[in-house]
DNA sequence: AAAATTATTGACCGGGGTGGTCTAATTTGT
DNA sequence: ACAAATTAGACCACCCCGGTCAATAATTTT
């Protein structure tokens, strides 16, 4: 909605999303600063309320920012065309650590979002949030080949234990390299840990 | 160290402490309000400052009353003479699970203390930090029966990711009944599916 | 070049919350 | 009956809050 915002050089932009982001994600809406935002954004106090008129509307905005960037950035670019279960997790834990990378307060603002009670938020934010959370579910799940897995082990159990596992994993990955910008990680080692992982649970879980 | 509150009843003592842990995890230190919490404890504010001479008392007095809570209720509780991987760690997620839910703000308190940084901290409440993380490393790893493990598996790879799975599973049991005390919780059918996690568990990576 | 429009800053506002104090009242112990 | 321990909450000076606005600088339009 804000014209001026819109047009602003992408950098700047940039500074204000990634300050504001910031911000909301570490004290939540209320106990969030706008002086701190403006002062980490290296802006102006009035630009601010120049750009939205007030706290709730930047606020809204950066839902819908979040959304858009979680669904086109990580959700869609999972393979729906992998129908190795195992296979098509590990190309999105891959695009999840990076994503996570490149937009480090992304998921933490969301998570906020979705621990908030159900009154407080705008009821078009529910249904996103819900439908957000159907695509992801279908990504993972749809069109896969059951037959890759052992006859004498419940497929979904194996699945929830699957994902679990590589959750912790990817989890235990972003902490300790938390900071640091993925570039300066060898990737390489990194990425033969992960698939040296995922050969044992192919092991495990395959026939 | 202080005389008078240890003295107090149980019940009010628990109340204050409770609300302290509480507003110290959702908010941190700078950000929690000492009258935030003398209202949700249901005592005045002259009396937390009877008790404890400032904030920072008060702050200090939690982080060991959780250490000891933690030690003692949780990781001390680990049965050390149960060989098998699996049963130890059931036996562990189970007992932390009820502390959980016994003590809502503990973790969550102790999580904030662990993300501060160094400087912030006193000397010995770092070293705490890493005698109980050793602590409770030991209680998970130390003879265990390896001889139970599949052979073409890596047995440590295998020990991560059960751990991973399970540590998922009990982040996912606590999130869905966040809130709820567990002794209104179908206990057997909760104990009952853990079990079948487990066995599958056991199908896929023991011999 | 002048005028009009847009972008930008930070001092400023009333209001509310902060950690902590202190007085005055009540309860307890003897 | 009296002293000591316990309790509540009004009060303090201070700081920070979201938001405004007048002054100016930069840019665009004419």
């Amino acid at each position: 909605m804000p014209k001026p915002f819109h047009n602003l050089e992408q950098e700047k932009q940039q500074r204000i999303i990634s300050a504001s982001l910031q911000e909301f994600s570490e004290k939540g809406y209320e106990q969030a600063s706008t002086n701190q935002i403006v002062k980490n954004a290296g802006i102006g106090k009035g630009m601010l309320f120049y750009y939205f008129n007030n706290k709730r509307e930047l606020y809204d905005y950066l839902i819908n920012y979040c959304f858009d960037l979680v669904h086109n950035g990580y959700v869609q670019q999972i393979d729906l065309s992998e129908p190795d279960f195992i296979e098509r997790f590990r190309q999105a834990s891959m695009n999840k650590l990076t994503f996570f990378n490149e937009n480090p307060f992304v998921f933490n603002f969301l998570g906020i979002i979705m621990l908030t009670e159900d009154e407080l938020l705008p009821h078009d934010t529910r249904k996103k949030i819900e439908q957000l959370q159907q695509i992801a579910y279908d990504s993972i799940y749809k069109d896969i080949d059951y037959s890759l897995f052992r006859d004498d082990i419940d497929t979904q159990k194996a699945m929830d234990l699957i994902k679990w596992s590589m959750d912790g994993y990817r989890e235990d990955i972003s902490q300790v390299y938390k900071g640091e910008d993925i570039a300066n990680v060898n990737m390489e080692k990194l990425t033969l840990e992960f698939t040296q992982y995922l050969d044992t649970l192919k092991i495990a879980f395959y026939k």
